[in-house]
DNA sequence: TATAAAATTTTACACGCGTAAATTAAATAT
DNA sequence: ATATTTAATTTACGCGTGTAAAATTTTATA
């Protein structure tokens, strides 16, 4: 009784059921009659048998992997996201396979190259951005059912499911013209990621659209040290004593975490109470975000949304086999969250 | 020309070499005579073709596969580290596979589960710790050559890597005391990690040491959400007003940086200069302490050395393909990093 | 109970590569 | 140039599964 069991026929013998059968079962248990199924499960109760993933995904028209890029783990904001979505290409019967491009194009090739030879069924892809290798990532859209995420690229992949900025955007600029004086916009001078660019201009238009005046501080500084930029940058623009208004509003919250450092150290008060020398409010909504010193109004991304839409439409793609004809392009509300810097 | 190539026999056709010697170059390329080699590449060049992975693993007596778990990828903490290590074990020819446990002793046997199924020549594991279940995580030992770091878990495992958490709290203690009043230890009642006990062992010896009266600040609070547990609880611990000392010595940094946020809500005045009401320090060097308000003194963990240090015992136990006849135990110093906060 | 439909089994082949043994060719040493 | 070593080739088989077609059994339907 104790023979180990090394391969599906071996299993087969003791379920006293054909390999094929078993071969059925593994790949949708309900697709064989009940009886055999209870046989089956009762045998995989004693004996310790599972198909070998290497032979089963040889064989295999398609596998069950689906890729799943981000553009830097290292960045809470994006574990979560990730984590979220793995946990939904799990729902639907899928491996999900994390890859990090670790802020660089070279990274981010690489990551597509080592998922190509893995054959997924779909990629879910939040490219880098303007640093993106285009052709060689088109390239790889090519060959592989492709959704993006969080950043669009051109027209690369068969989708396009990220956060309305323009919407974003304009909710929190209302906000912080209404409670007090107009943002200045406060943000890399060459963002690496395309919604910085989307930000700045959903700022210029949502000032525009207030009769306000727009103001843009564009710092210095490469890379995805957002919290080291907006630290040593913000410093400098605190002591420079250029600003216009007591109000920053950041191109994303790391930014902001940085600048809230800086405006400590230069004794500034950060928030929107009386007394208060400055308000600083962000986007994305961080998770660090509640417990900065103050804590950071900002705005939330509807990410359970933009996951669960972007796993559907890969999902959609895969069970049709066919590549969609138009792309699809969908775009989430965020949502303000208030807190104590501004 | 352009006909597909699509196994390893059509390559050996453009090739004009036989399979076999294919193969052995794809294993070894320096296995093979150098004008071999060179025609290899060159074919190489013109037509693309990379062998079959799955082929691959099935055949081969072991895979190219390193796992690599930690506890939860959404700490920048950790995430940090599976790059470090990552990168590591690629340049040991080796193929990592990061997975995350979420924080969750079921995720923490699904990985290992999954790892099961993909036959790593080995697993680099960073448990969860108490919540660990011991049983089948060494169950798993036994079967895969698995080295432990950050967290150790009994004997399990063939080696574990990790920080002298005797050295550094005796470091910050000692610190904490010639600077000023000597600390408090705040920790969780029930930490989820064996570094956590340690660290408070490593407190009350080090205050002996010094003849001080250690006080220990035993807060609730479960799971990892660290930060919120740090601002709440902390939050009370400061109205409370049963604080003997000035001085907060946290068990990680990321219950400092909850503690922080409490301390500024609470409008105290963190910092070592004259006229502040709390020093706070905390452990680890967590990338986010460089940006709180103030900035966080703490003690950082030499994870350059144990990811290395875990990666080459890992590779030696593969090469040597015997598990070695006891557990090495290694514990690495850690640095002040003296910052605004204490 | 007879019949149709569905599920299972049998048989057989394919997938793309590792690998071992025997043979042949090439490089190196004498 | 010959003998010796080293590398490459040929041949042949195995890995553990998917999958298709035909034959058989079981279940559902009438």
């Amino acid at each position: 009784m104790n023979d180990k069991i090394k391969n599906m026929e071996d299993f087969a013998s003791v379920c006293g059921i054909s390999r094929p059968t078993l071969s059925k079962y593994f790949n949708a248990p309900d697709s064989v009659r009940k009886s055999t199924r209870f046989k089956i499960e009762a045998a995989l109760e004693k004996f310790d048998y599972r198909p070998n993933i290497y032979a089963i995904n040889q064989n295999r028209r398609q596998t069950k992997n689906i890729g799943l890029v981000v553009p830097n783990l290292t960045d809470p904001f994006f574990a979560g996201i990730a984590r979220t979505i793995e946990g939904l290409i799990i729902d639907a019967g899928y491996n999900p396979l994390l890859l990090s491009s670790h802020g660089g194009p070279q990274q981010e090739i690489t990551n597509l190259e080592s998922l190509r030879s893995i054959k997924p069924a779909g990629v879910l892809l939040a490219p880098l951005g303007r640093e993106s290798d285009r052709r060689r990532v088109n390239e790889f859209t090519r060959e592989v059912p492709t959704v993006l995420f969080d950043a669009n690229l051109d027209e690369a992949g068969e989708a396009f499911f990220g956060s309305d900025n323009n919407q974003s955007i304009g909710l929190i600029v209302e906000y912080l013209c209404r409670t007090g004086e107009a943002p200045a916009f406060f943000e890399m001078k060459n963002p690496i990621n395309p919604n910085a660019f989307k930000r700045r201009t959903a700022y210029l238009a949502a000032m525009e659209k207030l009769g306000r005046e727009p103001e843009l501080i564009q710092v210095d500084g490469e890379g995805w040290n957002f919290e080291e930029v907006g630290f040593l940058e913000g410093g400098k623009v605190i002591s420079d004593g250029r600003l216009r208004t007591n109000t920053l509003l950041c191109s994303n919250d790391r930014l902001a975490i940085g600048l809230l450092s800086a405006a400590f150290e230069a004794g500034l008060r950060v928030g929107h109470a009386d007394g208060c020398d400055l308000r600083v409010a962000g986007h994305d909504d961080h998770p660090f975000s509640r417990y900065t010193c103050p804590s950071l109004t900002t705005v939330s991304q509807d990410y359970a949304a933009i996951g669960q839409c972007s796993v559907d439409t890969i999902m959609k793609i895969i069970d049709s086999n066919e590549k969609s004809p138009e792309r699809e392009v969908k775009l989430f509300e965020g949502r303000l969250i208030m807190r104590g810097s501004a």
